[in-house]
DNA sequence: TGCAATTGGGATTAATAGGTCTTAATTACT
DNA sequence: AGTAATTAAGACCTATTAATCCCAATTGCA
């Protein structure tokens, strides 16, 4: 079972980190993407478009088309694109699954379960596309450096590194 | 969807905190436990024999039978719950889905997610059953001297708070 | 205008989780 | 021993999520 977050929400995440290194913010074509993430083509494609709809990614049909972010990565927050795919359930269930828990009856967990979701929203809130783009640029960087220190990268040319190898 | 969780271990926390509210541990027939919390019979079968499997209940067959806490709730944990029934995927898997994502492989997030992760394990590591239900029998008890003082309790005798009504 | 390259969107299928039903096995009581 | 009460276990059904497929709509370019 998926956790926190469903499969497609997992999927648009990835998808959306993807498309945040692209730094030129040119369109991206699908089968890039669900080929370098390993999603499948189709079930990403509707990923897309639900993000497209929820005003997260602008599509462009036809030659030259793709997907692209229709903000700067630094105005994109996890947050915006859990929302748009899952739901607000995440924030408002109870962990126990009781169904009159809140804030004002809570069940013998809440106040842990807030404090855990604090830490979720805080990941969620307060880091942008742009950070976690560069994070990962830097971890990048890394692995490239100690592969040519390491491997015969003569021999193996097309050993790339990007954003499914890495994690 | 369900969160953390998977419903059928919702279930079985339930399940365990009503038991651990009964102090003098006899067995307590299943029909009861389900109508209590409202959950399907034969789903909370199932859930049950799966904890009594993983030594956490004892259940007797024919007259006089049920369930009860192998242990005194002192010594159970909401974490030998979960690992019991969901096993330990949420403590593994990477919170976006990357496959290779670890702690010697981070992804953009793996940090934020640990440090939220620890929070919940928290949750499930340092509260007891017993800790957990004497916090339910002071919040019942709360509400109990509320009602009596606020309802008209005479023409409403049953009206009983318990652990389903209460969150 | 026609063609090729794309995304859009609906229909269908597959996989998984959740729920229902039936019967067997076990136990306690008379 | 017989009977009623209860859990055990498996078969089966249903709902939701995930994945696949097909064709329509749009766009850019020759």
């Amino acid at each position: 079972m998926p956790l926190l977050f469903s499969k497609s929400c997992e999927y648009a995440l990835q998808a959306a980190l993807f498309l945040a290194r692209h730094r030129d913010r040119s369109p991206i074509l699908l089968r890039e993407i669900s080929d370098s993430l390993y999603i499948p083509y189709h079930v990403l494609s509707k990923t897309m478009q639900n993000l497209a709809k929820n005003g997260l990614l602008i599509s462009n049909k036809g030659m030259n088309g793709g997907f692209a972010l229709s903000r700067h990565p630094s105005e994109i927050l996890l947050k915006d694109i859990v929302h748009a795919i899952d739901g607000d359930e995440l924030f408002t269930r109870c962990v126990l699954g009781f169904p009159k828990c809140g804030d004002r009856n809570p069940c013998p967990v809440h106040n842990q379960w807030t404090k855990a979701k604090d830490s979720i929203l805080e990941m969620l809130y307060e880091r942008n596309l742009d950070e976690l783009s560069q994070n990962l640029d830097t971890k990048i960087n890394l692995i490239e450096t100690l592969k040519e220190r390491c491997c015969d990268t003569k021999s193996n040319p097309n050993l790339r590194i990007d954003l499914h190898t890495c994690c």
